[in-house]
DNA sequence: CATGAATGAGAGTTCATTCAT
DNA sequence: GATGAATGAACTCTCATTCAT
């Protein structure tokens, strides 16, 4: 593949990605994306074979992104609280973005492809960002920040209570002071009350 | 419509609730109802007009008997931690069947059905259960077995980890170590230690 | 067929004209009419087997009432031309009614159903208008109103002006001032100028 | 669209008016015409997409031969007589023609969609035909041939009466010596006697 | 007579996918 | 590589018509 097929390429997955965010995963055909692409019917087909296909790729790519966003954060000299607060914050704003959101996209593609555990990026995500947490919470132990005798455990708990946002933000809805509400008793259960 | 239709109709939502359980909401069409009913196409429209509203009903039946289950159990002469613990047992339950299950289609219903708030039933059966563990674990502080200063925070936080769990297990993936890990955290969280 | 079924049947006919005058006649669907009545599915085809053998009774019977109001006319010690112009004054408001009007449904039922030229209502109504015409026009001559050589085709000429302005009416539309500039120019072709 | 599906289209819109000449308009579907093209299903719809847009194209495209075959007539050196003899023995044809006609579809398109009045190619065509006819006549009147004290209103008249005869082609029926009494009626109200 | 549930044929429409150019 | 016309499977939905009650 040439130089140009991968400006291409990389092309059509930045415009599928706008289609699903838009739309979610199982409404969007391969005419969607030949249309907004602006490209030929099978014009489409040298590049990606199905929808699933171009999904899967977006979700690495953006799986990479995000790496690079979380392990960014760290290494600043800032306190432990600061970072976690930091990094809830982040969360927070991704959880009441309406558009420019491939949660639901997401979740209906691992609903319908159930995919190995060694392959679902979703549960690698989910793993690192624990570790973050935990060794987050664990730095934050030793400074005296926070009390924890758990670290790990606390660690799971906030990302599934983070899932559990994600999940209710789109099926029964959220609103910011949910949001807050919830963060604010994670930090309260951590930090040492003086 | 007479009393030999309303049995039909209670068939056809039961059916098509195993459909649902199987293939998730959207890849459901009229045509699976209509065969694994073994009625006629033009019968099923006697009925139901589209398979959303199919699925809005069997929610709203599921969600009836939901309800009982859940107000069943206490009332008995049960210490609120055997309470809570029977619970979160029959979540786990819940949790860990991987057919006979809604989630993935009650999730997959309502991205795409972006329902009022006060007509949603998923919202109602989740502030429910927040009043319902709420009292409980108020019931467990006056009792000495729990300790908690913020029992409604506590119930909320408990209900987005189940959340969370629900969602990790249809993407992500989640083994009954996990849930029983993450159960134990809940209740180490709450249950007072000698 | 008792009193009561003709009464019903009586009742579906005209509940179905009015249909049939809404919508036309390739419209109307058994289903249409079964329900304008509040009558059953099946009810119906105790009466009538299809919209084809209705539409035809409706005609039949609409065929009668207009003999009736045209032969109505005369015979009143009138003069031939403000009987003439009494008439032509008629089928302009029959031209001008945009609702309770039935011939675009007559027109699609004539296009479909090629009757035999005897049993052909539409034609035997033409047929004695004409006559009617010829017989005033005739008259007119003799007291002196009217200048006419050819009665018969001059009365022709009339119905199919008039049949031409129904036609034009339901496809190309007209005004009131195209009615009046059509009568008129009849009237004048007929009318003995002093 | 390229050149060769330009011809496909063309091909389209002939395959399809002969269907209409032959079922009218409302019994004509997509289906219809798709097995009469010999394509598949889907492809008719990469052209058209629904039968009411057909048959818009088909008269639109009739309209224009029409405009050439009545402007040809007139140019040559002949009396205006002669011309206006022809162009009544073109519209006895067309009226006597069972077959290869558009006459019901056409009314049964127009019955279902009121076109606007400057967008009614039926009302274009009629408008202008009044207007050669009134210029003919009046050419006629100059050289001696007419007598006529309004072109116009006779004009239209011919027009309505055309119009009344076609309507009646396809209602109650016409015979050839019904068309020729009708338009040797209109000839004599014209033509001076010696 | 009357009901209305049930059937099944058939129309409309959309897309994934292929393939000749 | 790229195009876009073409195909055909699949789904939705509506009715005429029948028939057991």
């Amino acid at each position: 593949m040439g130089e140009k097929s991968i400006q291409k390429r990389q092309f059509i997955l930045e415009t599928a990605k706008t289609i699903f965010m838009e739309k979610g995963y199982k409404n969007v055909t391969m005419k969607d994306i030949v249309e907004a692409c602006n490209i030929s019917r099978g014009g489409l087909y040298l590049y990606f074979d199905n929808t699933r296909d171009i999904f899967a790729e977006i979700l690495k790519l953006e799986s990479q992104e995000t790496d690079d966003l979380f392990s960014g954060k760290i290494g600043e000299n800032a306190t432990a609280s600061e970072i976690l607060a930091l990094l809830l914050k982040e969360q927070k704003k991704e959880l009441l973005r309406k558009k420019n959101n491939l949660a639901v996209a997401t979740y209906e593609y691992f609903f319908e492809n159930k995919t190995a555990k060694k392959d679902n990026v979703l549960r690698i995500r989910f793993d690192e960002a624990v570790s973050v947490l935990e060794a987050l919470i664990e730095e934050g132990v030793e400074t005296g920040e926070f009390y924890c005798d758990n670290p790990k455990g606390c660690a799971r708990n906030i990302m599934y209570v983070l899932e559990g946002l994600k999940a209710a933000a789109n099926t029964i809805g959220i609103t910011e002071k949910t949001v807050d509400d919830e963060l604010m008793y994670i930090m309260q259960g951590l930090i040492v009350e003086e």
